[in-house]
DNA sequence: GAAATTTGACCTCTC
DNA sequence: TGAGAGGTCAAATTT
């Protein structure tokens, strides 16, 4: 069909999020018509941010990565744009982590918290046409697939939806290639949205409108991470492009923030990092960002990894076909996570949400440190970065 | 009647 | 090479 080429080509020439949801326990997903579940943004959705898990297949891989918090280096400055495109060094992907299910580190990630405003679901006032539906393997939740109805728009997005109804995964592919619609709604959707989303500038400008594309069109973009009983992605990035969007602007304005919480992992020569912070938007919500991907196969759970969170019986029926894809899914507990992962050809960002429940992380109460360890759904082990994280960092918005 | 959704079949990719 | 899974198509159905 002519209208696959399109949609094809977008791999190379669109970015593409990953939007890991949670599920908003009142908010019930409603049927998309025009619009699809956009981002709605929950608010107390307390979840392991980025819990690659794989349930997939004969091989149903955990993996979340632990982190350990050291120290915390000074925030990156900020910078005038939220976001950066920076060619990627050379972080080698290749074989070595071919088993590592699809958790792709390769460029930057970013984490989102949904969110409702007023109960109202937040759209992020694009409209959507479902095109098809799927059961998903190692997930109860069926997924649905949703194209971007205005013309030659290959952005696509799937929304997963547990069986209540509420959406627990939303992931973005490609980038709209035109101006938001006008909104005949009114309703917050989009307002609301553009604040909340890193996709959007403060200028507020989409992110798609934005340097973007990548240098070379071979990269796959898909780069998912879910925060679920699936896991995710599923082809290896070649990413040689990072694109990282910086919400440091934001978080300053969080008040109590500015700081973010470096990390990297501990295995050696492994060049994973990542930074966690709060989201500016819901200073209860965490960001966390990955660098880069794990050059290692997950490490021996340290017995206080996914199994040990992992529900039980109960809690279990939304996994029945991945065991190990447990990350304690929040549908099996109170809150759900809402990750939302933005991937761009060669990298992917991912954005979950945090919320209270779930794994008992405090979005208040705890510094970020603690959420991670106290989370631990990994069984990598991280070590709060070095100091040098900075110029590591800087060496990517600069 | 038009547009959107549903849903089974088909295609592609990975293992 | 074949099986399984994810993604997409497109006819049928619904709105
Ligand atoms: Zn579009």
């Amino acid at each position: 069909m002519a209208a696959n080429s399109p949609f094809m080509n977008m791999d190379n020439v669109n970015h593409s999020s990953t939007v890991t949801a949670a599920t908003w326990p009142e908010l019930q997903v409603p049927n998309f018509k025009s619009f699809a579940p956009s981002l709605p943004i929950s608010q107390a959705l307390v979840v392991p941010s980025s819990s690659p898990f794989s349930p997939t297949g004969t091989k149903p891989k955990a993996f979340d990565f632990s982190f350990q918090v050291l120290e915390q280096p000074p925030p990156p400055p900020a910078l005038p744009t939220n976001m950066v495109s920076i060619e990627q060094p050379a972080w080698d992907f290749s074989d070595s982590v071919k088993q590592q299910p699809e958790f792709n580190n390769s460029g930057a990630q970013y984490h989102q918290t949904s969110q409702y405003v007023n109960n109202r679901k937040v759209e992020d006032g694009y409209n959507w046409r479902k095109y098809g539906q799927k059961q998903v393997k190692g997930s109860e939740n069926p997924r649905s697939y949703y194209k971007c109805t205005y013309p030659n728009c290959p952005t696509k997005k799937k929304v997963e939806r547990s069986l209540d109804g509420q959406i627990t995964e939303i992931v973005y592919k490609g980038s709209h290639n035109h101006p938001k619609p006008q909104s005949t709604r009114g309703s917050i959707e989009e307002d609301e949205f553009d604040q909340a989303s890193p996709i959007s500038n403060t200028n507020g400008d989409d992110i798609n409108e934005m340097n973007l594309i990548p240098k070379d069109g071979e990269n796959e973009n898909e780069g998912i991470i879910g925060s679920g009983s699936k896991a995710v992605k599923s082809r290896e990035l070649s990413c040689k492009q990072i694109v990282i969007s910086t919400f440091s602007m934001m978080v300053i304005d969080g008040g109590n923030m500015g700081r973010k919480s470096y990390y990297k992992c501990t295995m050696i020569g492994c060049p994973v990092r990542k930074h966690v912070e709060r989201a500016s938007h819901d200073l209860q919500a965490v960001i966390t960002t990955y660098e880069g991907k794990h050059n290692h196969d997950v490490p021996a759970a340290r017995g206080s990894g996914y199994t040990m969170n992992r529900p039980t019986s109960t809690a279990t029926a939304n996994n029945v076909n991945a065991p190990m894809a447990m990350p304690t899914r929040p549908s099996a507990v109170q809150s759900k996570p809402f990750n939302i992962i933005y991937t761009n050809s060669g990298s992917t960002w991912e954005m979950p949400q945090h919320n209270n429940g779930g794994f008992g992380l405090s979005r208040l109460s705890k510094p970020i440190g603690s959420y991670m360890s106290q989370t631990q759904f990994s069984d990598t082990v991280f070590a709060k970065d070095e100091p040098r994280d900075d110029s590591f960092l800087d060496g990517f918005l600069s």
